[in-house]
DNA sequence: TTGTAGGCGTTATCAA
DNA sequence: TTGATAACGCCTACAA
């Protein structure tokens, strides 16, 4: 058994009061007496039970996120940063991250959050890949449960969440391909509910009616965020009669399945067939040629993600609820150089 | 407030007891009662509390893992895959997870661990990217804290895990190179400390002299397991006088960045220069050209380790505690096709 | 078959 | 400045 606070008192003669109020920081102990607790506290290898603490807090100082996976494994090394992000902002202010995979809008998926939520494992959750009517944002709000999310959703209007500006940044890649000559560009998506494909699209759009190109369905396909989806989808953009000079992925995992495509018919990217991604994960450096992308700052955004939630958990009021960030735009071979 | 159990009996009037028993199934409980009981709870959306559950039962049902990071992200997608197993089979045992990331042997490392064992946060912890001399296994050890390991340290010959051959595999892969008429084959390797280090370097050797092959110690690089290490030490390698006609990476990322350099001198991998890489990673599947590898069990390893950490934290004995599993070798065009 | 009561290890309220 | 005591919500011997 480990050793419990009782222990510490008993060992000093005094009361579990006390101990606990001087281990704590509280100022109404004595000075000398704080010293010797804390001495003995540590000499006797005491640790506060999060059991009891989670209790009689009714907090567990614990937050969740759900991996949205497909099968035995999330591809997208957005995750990974995103988690690592995660992670050391809840380590820095005394939180735990608990984690878990679903893939989107199952019952298991479900299954996770109701569970976080209703046995109060988690204090709160972080949401990635919001869809547009997004059931987790409902459910949360309405059983008052914190959570913060990562780009918005349309049905809760008041949620806090840290958006990235891809509509502003899709169009300033689309001005950036106009700028070396392109004037057939396609664009492979992602399903349409998922926040990001509307703001990514419209984002296109915009880009070719600043540069006065018409819009032409046949170019825009439809991946699913993974490397196999932008494959896929390149390969009938690319059999086209009149094919694109130049192909937007939604993420740099589509991105790269279009260069796969582009191999496969022996064209060569950067100089036949522009191509771009979005996210500025490592993906986009590895790449053969290098990946022209939007970059968003992943680590950065989760560890603000975590302090907004932190925050709300505490029962604090955000002063800046609702964030909008801008990517950076990164040339490199793929485009041209 | 959530509800409890308290508002459930009331509702009923029936004692706490009754229904804490009806709802785990005791049959000691009147049939028609537990069926009361159990709909009641369910309409009231009865769920335990898991501080109470956890305080009263001594654990937590949470395991923990921590993800050997460096900065801002963990690049190897062995490990989103390894995570989504943990997940998966933790959650099919009802089990949650607990994900931290720390950088190897640092004063981060040690307060996580340190801080979920001694808290009792986790039930159990699993360890990967296991060290010769690791003072986790150690630590863990001496508190009688349950603990599985990816692959096996030397200091604590008693505690299970599972290990995957990758000296048997490094032979064959050697094997395979000579066959295709190599004699000249590098390694880049990881760090001293690690455990896989020693087994691949070993398997190497082995594979050497197996095929009579002398060993040339110039033919040897230092990695760190990440394409940034594997580029470098490649460099190095390609630069000799008289170079390796093939080199063999640790872990595919390495691999990847022999490729990178390669490409940097215009040699044609596959034809010129034979590479290889270990773990089976998507990341093998999309270099240009595709990695030859050796595939371990990314995902089933995880599981299985989980339901051993999950028996080791009942208080079972494990009737296999210590399983050592064959690589598979995937050939494909980076040697030669 | 059901109920009473004690305790898991904390934190927090109140009194001394 | 310190201490006695009551929860937090659940599980489980033991009693009825």
């Amino acid at each position: 058994m480990a050793v419990t606070i009782r222990d510490v008192a008993k060992e000093l003669n005094l009361s579990i009061t006390t101990v606990s109020r001087a281990l704590d920081g509280y100022d109404d102990v004595a000075q000398a007496t704080r010293i010797r607790v804390r001495r003995t506290a540590r000499r006797m290898g005491y640790i506060p039970s999060r059991a009891a603490r989670n209790l009689r807090r009714q907090r567990a100082d614990i937050i969740g996120y759900v991996i949205p996976a497909r099968g035995t494994r999330f591809t997208d090394p957005f995750f990974s940063e995103f988690i690592a992000g995660l992670g050391d902002q809840a380590v820095s202010q005394n939180f735990d991250l608990l984690v878990s995979t679903a893939t989107p809008d199952t019952a298991a998926e479900k299954q996770v959050y109701t569970r976080w939520m209703q046995s109060r494992l988690a204090d709160g959750v972080i949401l990635s890949r919001v869809r547009l009517d997004d059931w987790r944002a409902k459910q949360l709000a309405k059983n008052h449960f914190p959570f913060v999310m990562h780009g918005r959703t349309r049905g809760e209007p008041a949620c806090p969440f840290i958006e990235i500006d891809s509509r502003a940044g899709f169009a300033r890649l689309v001005k950036h391909l106009v700028e070396r000559g392109h004037t057939r560009i396609g664009y492979i998506g992602a399903p349409k509910k998922f926040t990001l494909q509307r703001d990514r699209f419209a984002g296109y759009v915009d880009g070719l009616r600043a540069a006065n190109i018409p819009f032409d369905e046949a170019l825009v396909g439809v991946g699913d965020l993974t490397r196999a989806g932008g494959y896929h989808a390149a390969q009938t953009l690319l059999a086209l009669p009149n094919p694109p000079t130049a192909i937007l992925g939604a993420n740099d995992l589509t991105a790269d399945g279009v260069l796969r495509a582009a191999r496969e018919r022996g064209i060569v990217v950067g100089r036949e067939l522009a191509v771009a991604g979005y996210d500025g994960t490592e993906v986009s450096e590895h790449t053969q040629p290098p990946l022209t992308t939007l970059k968003q700052p992943v680590y950065d955004t989760a560890r603000n993600l975590v302090k907004m939630l932190i925050a709300l958990i505490q029962g604090e009021t955000l002063a800046e609820p609702q964030i909008v960030l801008q990517p950076e735009l990164i040339i490199r071979e793929s485009t041209g150089g």
